[in-house]
DNA sequence: ACAAAAGCTCGTTTTGACCGTTTAGTCTAG
DNA sequence: CTAGACTAAACGGTCAAAACGAGCTTTTGT
């Protein structure tokens, strides 16, 4: 557990998926792992690339891992809405473990995050909504359901490419707004598209996020506002972090579903996004060209994100 | 962080960026590290040499800080105290490392996950909120402290005892109640007594808690009250889910500060504790002699684990 | 059969563990 | 407040184990 653990020699690899030395320096040099050299030369490869490598390639890690995802669930690549339809099941009746599984298998057949936020998580929790509506789910089988995602997309982290530097974002939902999913989905997307990210939480004071702008001066700062209690007072206060905004050279982003056409209209933003995919191809973008993110453009320049007219997990 | 960290010793540097001790000092003797030497002799690098270094050979120093954080001179144990302080500070600077390097070292340290709730972690929620009243700190800064605690107490949940056969907590927070906190220690020091958690979230309707007991008929419900909206209606709701619990065969355990004793005096429960310590024991407690949970006996006879008056976590 | 990928060999270089000795820092007694 | 005692950490040096690179052999897949 110990930092100690943050590097990881060729030889040490080779033992964790099982092949030999010669292959891993190959891989190295080829580009396919991200190494660092040390002084004297020797190669040595971050955790986080190797847990990354491994999910890339379909290489199984000895040890937990392996217990983790046996592959004994079906390989056939089924449509997202049947894998919608049981992970809301698997949530309904608090089975974490087969929510896991559910979620890994993807993750491990190579599915992007954002594609799986989209169509299968923010999807199963459509299906659980209707239920509810239906009468036949209680609220404590949603919100359950709610945590044990949670926890599963912590666990996706260590999985991640490693974060570029100096690439920071940050995000919040505001008062009143405790939906902790869409703000955590967002955060795991900017994450894997290699942010260093930090989740302030939920039901913050809009005040307190200008702060935050002005002490980190984030690249990005994502907004899910999925509930709004005092619609005049939001207007006028998310004004104040625009601005704050527009002076630390942050790219404001904007998503949830209490965002009506007709409120946005009233706000000034960078970009709005309706679902993880286009969070994702906004926050891959910036990478690219990081101009983007200079002073006089961010804000002025609306970014249209919003092809389709489908509900977003927002 | 402290001030003192303008040099650093060889052990620090090779922890930071995870090589041995004997090739840092084989590298400062041959220049690649520029070094200071003391009047003894002993090697000292400067941090922004470290800095340098590892830009130069491509090391992502994530963990400096809590590398940093080492050179604490003794391996004496600290006082809780010092250490709430130390996770405090990291807190509230967003260091999530260091955080989490301190909890793991204590933990590691076969500190049990009761104690270390209790006298580290609120310990350190406590001095936030102190600067937080002295406009020392802003909001976004506790609650995000917040959200790092939340997942290192996530990353301790694979290092504890299985979990007994049949042995089932759940718990959650009412309606207007959003302190994540207390309820996630809560659910921590349950799960490390071996009982299997389901947590159902914050701001849940009394009802559908009642429901959630009906449903599943736990052996143990945490009821985790930090805030308190609607004091009547609480009450009155209250009783339901006592009578639910009483139904089920369930323990109820309160806890919060908004359970102040005036109130505890209008609610039936099973038991009430203050701290996570008193949450374990009486965990703990009832495992060694399950006739306790008999339906007869579980709500008829409270149960007083409340010797402190100092403030708890809840 | 054949090309590409994986694994192996070998002489050289780098690394990391070991160990007896010295320094730094803390604690206690005078 | 200083002196001496004591412990943890750093020192220097040695040496075995491990990593390096380059070229060669085996396996794999079509």
């Amino acid at each position: 557990m110990s930092l100690a653990d943050a590097f990881l020699s060729p030889r040490q690899v080779a033992d964790v998926i099982g092949v030999s030395e010669s292959s891993i320096k190959r891989w190295c040099d080829e580009g396919l792992l991200e190494t660092i050299r040390t002084a004297g030369g020797h190669r040595k490869i971050p955790t986080g690339e190797l847990l990354h490598f491994a999910r890339e390639q379909g290489y199984q890690i000895a040890g937990v891992e392996a217990a983790l995802r046996r592959p004994a669930s079906s390989h056939l690549p089924q449509p997202y809405g049947v894998m919608a339809d049981q992970l809301a099941e698997a949530l309904l009746l608090g089975q974490s473990l087969t929510a896991r599984q559910l979620i890994f298998d993807l993750f491990w057949a190579k599915h992007s995050v954002s594609v799986l936020c989209d169509n299968v998580i923010a999807a199963a929790f459509r299906v659980i909504g209707e239920r509810w509506s239906c009468r036949q789910a209680d609220e404590y089988q949603e919100r359950r359901g709610c945590e044990i995602i949670l926890r599963i997309l912590l666990e996706l982290y260590p999985y991640l490419q490693p974060v570029l530097a100096d690439r920071l974002a940050i995000g919040a939902t505001i008062t009143g707004d405790n939906y902790k999913l869409p703000s955590a989905m967002a955060e795991l997307t900017l994450r894997a598209a290699r942010y260093q990210t930090q989740n302030l939480g939920t039901s913050l004071p809009i005040r307190s996020l200008v702060r935050a702008v002005q002490d980190l001066h984030p690249q990005i700062f994502w907004l899910s506002v999925s509930h709004l209690v005092e619609y005049e007072t939001f207007i006028e206060e998310f004004a104040m972090l625009a601005a704050a905004c527009a002076e630390s050279g942050t790219v404001l982003i904007v998503g949830g579903r209490a965002l009506t056409a007709e409120l946005r209209s009233k706000l000034v933003y960078s970009a709005y996004c309706d679902t993880m995919q286009q969070l994702n191809a906004l926050a891959t973008s910036l990478i690219r060209s990081p101009d983007s993110t200079s002073r006089s453009e961010s804000l002025t320049r609306k970014q249209s994100f919003n092809p389709t007219k489908k509900r977003g997990p927002f």
